[in-house]
DNA sequence: TTGGTTTGTTAGCTATACCTAACTTTTTAT
DNA sequence: ATAAAAAGTTAGGTATAGCTAACAAACCAA
């Protein structure tokens, strides 16, 4: 029957973990879950027991695991949670793919969802309006390592963006 | 002597809040930190113990609390995140306090320190480039509304840009 | 100074989430 | 068909982080 509550963070590692075994491998088994989390074997089986009562997986013991429509709809909301703080922090922020991935694996259970389509938004906003764009990001890097702080090189930013813009 | 691990969510919370009691209360209380971090009185000793066992806290049964050297440099370390985290998201994403407030609270434990400094200088980079600005932030919450995606204001805003850019 | 209120601590309980080791079931290979 | 390997489960243990209720210390006020 599900309490109402939302899962743990750990619980919600265990079904975005599902849903890629899913996705890649039909369906999902423990010893895999277990890998991918870097936890033991004995330690998965609790937490599918958990999630099947809360009807998130269909769980047999010795069988294996599949998503519910329940199941997958979160599942899924995790995985776009997770997509979207980590396209920002490497698009957006630049930030190393390794520290990027880690990071949106911790963050995705913080983030409220409100904030994650606000943030999807931006991300659009920021590749969209010509104001920002892939040169603008390119120069939050300079920036970023000490370079052009000074106004002198905004004006002839400013010339070309206007150039590129009326002539497209 | 203090196991060279980090601390919990938890005892960051009570490090941040100790923190916060200090510079407005001079000392912190156990009753207080329990009422900010909402918990009861009983559940606050442990985590003081904690704390003091790391070397975080000078701590006294029956005793105020305050923080050593070495937790004040962590305590000011978790405000600077919650700070850039929030500030974040209330100044470029802008969300409502409210929510800016409870997300940075859970994600000041989850981001990294690489990325904090990144975000610091992204803030600053919008609040200073002249191609972002207020302005443009503002343009981005139209976006979101679905406002103007048209290409046919852009032209203009940057005309406009560029005036405001060479006259300044 | 003494007694009541507030604050702090302790003890014992719960729940989560992991561990290891022993055991069971399933699969696979001969 | 069967035995070994692989995968899954169970039982019992740890640590964290809360809870409540009973008790102890500190503070304040008459």
């Amino acid at each position: 029957m599900a309490t109402q509550e939302d899962l743990s963070d750990s619980l919600e590692n265990y079904l975005e973990t599902i849903l890629e075994l899913e996705e890649t491998q039909k369906v999902a088994r423990a010893k895999e879950i277990a890998d991918r989390l870097q936890i033991q074997r004995g330690s998965v089986t609790g937490g599918l027991k958990t999630l099947s009562e809360k009807g998130y997986i269909n769980y047999q013991p010795y069988s294996y695991i599949t998503l519910t429509a329940k199941g997958k709809r979160l599942a899924r909301d995790i995985a776009h949670r997770h997509a979207v703080i980590k396209e920002f922090l490497l698009k957006v922020l630049q930030i190393d793919p390794l520290t990027a991935e880690t990071s949106a694996c911790k963050m995705e259970h913080a983030i409220d969802p409100k904030t994650i389509e606000r943030l999807v938004c931006f991300i659009e906003y920021i590749f969209t309006c010509p104001r920002a764009g892939e040169d603008w990001i390119q120069s939050f890097l300079n920036y970023c390592a000490g370079g052009n702080r000074r106004q002198a090189n905004c004006d002839r930013c400013i010339n070309e963006l206007k150039q590129s813009v009326t002539s497209s």
